[in-house]
RNA sequence: GCGCUCGUAGCUCAACUGGACAGAGCAUCUGACUACGGAUCAGAAGGUUGGGGGUUCGAAUCCUCCCGAGCGCACCA
C-alpha cells in the first residue's frame, strides 16, 4: 500500500482505505490480504475516487466481482463528513463521490496553508543529493546540457517539497585527454592572434569562444607566454576558469544553482580510487591480464569483463565513477540520484554492481536515464557537436526564448522519450506557446483579483457553501490533487506530469471564468468566488514555483 | 551481430505504472460575451495504440516473435 501522509487528498485516501478493509472484514470470515488501490477515474461521471478492489478478490473468494462490491457497499458507512454516495458501476469498480462539506473543509485548507499548500511529508527527514548538469568545463553549456540541468534541478525541488533535504551536485574532471586538447586549442589560438604560427590539435576546439579565451590571456600577459610549451598548463587553466563561469552564469540565468562542485581529481588525492581496487581485489572481482586490471563484469552478466586501469597506468572513467558513488553513499545520503543521458544507459549498471559488491545498498542509487534533445530549426533536425562548435547554447537559446520557455520545454515531455525542441515553436509569442497558457491564468486571476478588492469588502468570511457550480466544484476538486500529483511526480522523478496537472488547472479555471461571473453576483457570492480564486492562484503559484518558472502578475 | 530505450490522431505528446469509452495542444472546420484580460471558451472532425501471437475478469502498458527508429557496444569520457 502507497504510504500516506497528512495532508487533505492523502487523508481521503487513509480513510477509504479504512473503511474498505473494515467492510471486508465483515463480509468475509478468514483474514483477507488485500492491496488497497484508491485512484481518480479518468471521466468525472465514475465519481471522484475509485477502487478496483472487488475484481482483484474475484480469486480469492470466488466470486464474481459485481457481486463482492455489493456486499462491500452494503458493509460500507456514508460519512457526510466526507462522501455523498458510493456507487458500484462497470465490471465492479466501486466509485465514491466526495461530500461537498468535505470539499468545503478542503478548499478553506489550501487557503489557510497559502505559500505551503502541496507540502507533503513522504520524504521528511531524508537526505538526499542529486548530481546533475556534470559537464566538464570544454564549452559553453547546450541545449543537449539544457535537458539534464532542469530536469536535476526540478526533480530537487519536488523532493524538497516532499520534506527531504537535498543537495545538488556537479561533478567534473578537469584533468583527461579532453582538458588536454582544450589547453592546446587555447595555446593555438593564442598564438595565432599575435600573428605566429599555429595550427589548432587535429580534434581541438573550434568555437570561438577558445579565441576569446586567448585574447584574455594576451591582455594578461601579452606576449610573454610565447614560450610556454604546449602542454603548459597556464592555457588550461585559463580555459577552465573562463568556462566554468561562462558555466556557473547559465547555470543561474535558469534559476538553477548548485550547493557542490565536486572535482574527481580528489578521488585520487584521497585514496579512494585505489581502495576501490584493492578491496574489489581483495573480493576476486578485480585481476591483471595484459598489463591491465580489469573488473570481472562477467560476474554480473555482462559478456565481457571490463577495464578498470589501463596498462598505462591510467584508470577508465569507470573506476573514479565507482569510487564517487561510494564517496557519496559514504556522505550519508539515504538516496543518491544520477541524472544521465541516454548514452551511459549501458555503463551505469557496472557501478552498480560494484557498490553492491562493495557491501553497499545499491538501491540508494537511483539513476534517472533521459533520452536526448532533438534540435528543430526552421523544419529541419540537426546534430551538435561542441568540438565542433556546431551548438545552440542554452545562452543563446534564453536570448531568444526567455528562461521560463526554456525550462517548460524541458520539462514538458516524459524524460524517458525523445524531446523534440522546436525553436520556431518555442519561440512563439503567442497561444501556440504552452507555457503561456499557464502564466495567462495566473495574471487573468491577477487582475480580477486586484479589481475585486476595489469592488468588495473581502475582509469578511466567505462562505463557501455558496460555490455549488458544476465549474466550480470540478475546479475546487482539481485543486485538491495538488498535493498528491507533486507526490506522484517526485516519486516517479517525472516533472512532466506537474505540467500536465497544471494545464488542467488552469484549463478548469478558464471554464469557470467563462461559465461564473464574480462583479455583478451578489455580495457573498462574489467574495466566495474571490476565495476560491485565491485559492487557484496558490496552486498555480506554488506549481510554478517547483518548476522555476515565473508566475507573472500581467504580461 | 549483441544490449538498452522507444513506436499512440496529419504534427508534437499524455494516459495516475494492469482498469471503465485511449486523452490534450497545434493544424483544419463551425460557433461564443457591447460587462471582471478573446494569449480565452464551446463544438466538429481526426485511431485496428507499428504488426502477429500469448498471459487474465481486463492490455497502449506484462511475455514472445517480426517490422521500423534512436543510443550504446574501446586499455575514449
Amino acid at each position: 500500500m502507497r504510504h500516506l501522509t497528512s495532508s487533505s487528498c492523502f487523508r481521503m485516501k487513509a480513510y477509504l482505505v479504512r473503511i474498505l478493509t473494515e467492510a471486508l472484514a465483515k463480509i468475509t470470515d478468514q483474514p483477507v490480504q488485500a492491496d488497497i488501490i484508491i485512484e481518480k477515474p479518468r471521466s468525472a461521471d465514475h465519481g471522484d475516487a475509485a477502487t478496483n478492489l472487488a475484481m482483484t478478490l474475484t480469486k480469492k473468494l470466488g466470486m464474481p466481482p459485481r457481486k463482492i462490491a455489493e456486499a462491500l457497499k452494503a458493509a460500507l458507512p456514508l460519512d457526510d463528513g466526507y462522501l455523498s454516495a458510493v456507487e458500484i458501476a462497470g465490471p465492479g469498480f466501486i466509485n465514491f463521490r466526495f461530500s461537498e462539506k468535505w470539499l468545503y473543509g478542503q478548499l478553506s485548507e489550501i487557503l489557510e496553508t497559502g505559500a505551503g499548500y502541496g507540502k507533503t511529508t513522504e520524504n521528511a527527514g531524508k537526505k538526499m543529493q542529486i548530481e546533475f548538469v556534470s559537464a566538464n568545463p570544454t564549452g559553453p553549456l547546450t541545449v543537449g546540457h539544457g535537458r539534464n540541468a532542469v530536469l536535476g534541478d526540478t526533480i530537487a525541488r519536488l523532493l524538497e517539497w516532499t520534506g527531504a533535504a537535498v543537495d545538488r551536485e556537479y561533478y567534473f574532471n578537469n584533468a583527461g585527454r579532453q582538458m588536454r586538447v582544450l589547453g592546446e586549442s587555447v595555446r593555438a589560438r593564442y598564438l595565432q592572434e599575435l600573428g605566429q604560427p599555429a595550427e589548432l590539435p587535429e580534434d581541438g576546439y573550434q568555437g570561438g569562444y577558445i579565441t576569446d579565451i586567448a585574447k584574455t590571456l594576451i591582455d594578461a600577459h601579452e606576449e610573454s607566454l610565447l614560450g610556454c610549451p604546449p602542454n603548459d598548463p597556464v592555457f588550461k587553466n585559463a580555459a577552465e576558469h573562463a568556462i566554468f563561469a561562462d558555466i556557473r552564469k547559465t547555470l543561474e540565468r535558469m534559476n538553477i544553482r548548485m550547493d557542490s562542485f565536486f572535482n574527481e581529481h580528489t578521488l585520487y588525492e584521497d585514496g579512494s580510487i585505489d581502495r576501490v581496487v584493492s578491496r574489489l581485489r581483495e573480493l576476486d572481482l578485480a585481476y591483471d591480464a595484459d598489463g591491465a586490471v580489469w573488473f570481472r563484469t562477467t560476474k554480473f552478466g555482462k559478456e565481457k569483463d571490463t577495464v578498470l586501469v589501463k596498462s598505462t597506468g591510467e584508470p577508465t572513467y569507470r573506476l573514479p565513477d565507482i569510487a564517487y558513488h561510494i564517496n557519496k553513499l559514504d556522505r550519508g545520503y539515504d538516496t543518491c540520484i544520477d541524472i544521465f543521458g541516454a548514452d551511459h544507459i549501458a555503463t551505469y549498471p557496472d557501478v552498480v554492481s560494484a557498490v553492491e559488491a562493495l557491501g553497499y545498498d545499491s538501491k540508494r542509487i537511483d539513476v534517472q536515464v533521459y533520452q536526448f534533445v532533438t534540435i528543430v530549426k526552421e523544419g529541419i533536425p540537426f546534430k551538435m557537436s561542441t568540438r565542433k562548435a556546431n551548438f545552440v547554447t542554452l545562452d543563446e537559446l534564453m536570448d531568444m526564448v526567455g528562461s521560463d520557455v526554456t525550462r517548460f520545454f524541458f520539462l514538458m515531455r516524459t524524460p524517458g522519450t525523445h524531446l523534440e525542441f522546436d525553436i520556431a515553436e518555442a519561440t512563439q509569442q503567442g497561444e501556440k506557446n504552452p507555457v503561456f497558457y499557464l502564466q495567462y491564468a495566473h495574471a487573468r486571476i491577477h487582475s480580477i483579483l486586484s479589481k475585486a478588492t476595489e469592488e468588495y469588502d473581502l475582509s469578511a468570511e466567505a462562505d463557501l457553501g455558496l460555490l455549488t457550480h458544476p465549474a466550480e466544484t470540478t475546479l475546487i476538486k482539481d485543486l485538491l490533487q495538488f498535493p498528491d500529483m507533486v507526490a506522484q511526480a517526485a516519486h516517479h522523478r517525472e516533472p512532466h506530469r506537474l505540467i500536465n496537472y497544471l494545464n488542467e488547472v488552469a484549463a478548469s479555471f478558464h471554464r469557470f471564468y467563462h461559465d461564473c461571473r464574480i462583479m455583478g453576483e451578489a455580495p457573498e457570492l462574489a467574495v466566495a468566488r474571490v476565495a476560491l480564486l485565491r485559492a487557484v492562484v496558490t496552486v498555480l503559484n506554488n506549481g510554478l514555483t517547483i518548476l522555476g518558472i515565473q508566475a507573472p502578475e500581467r504580461m
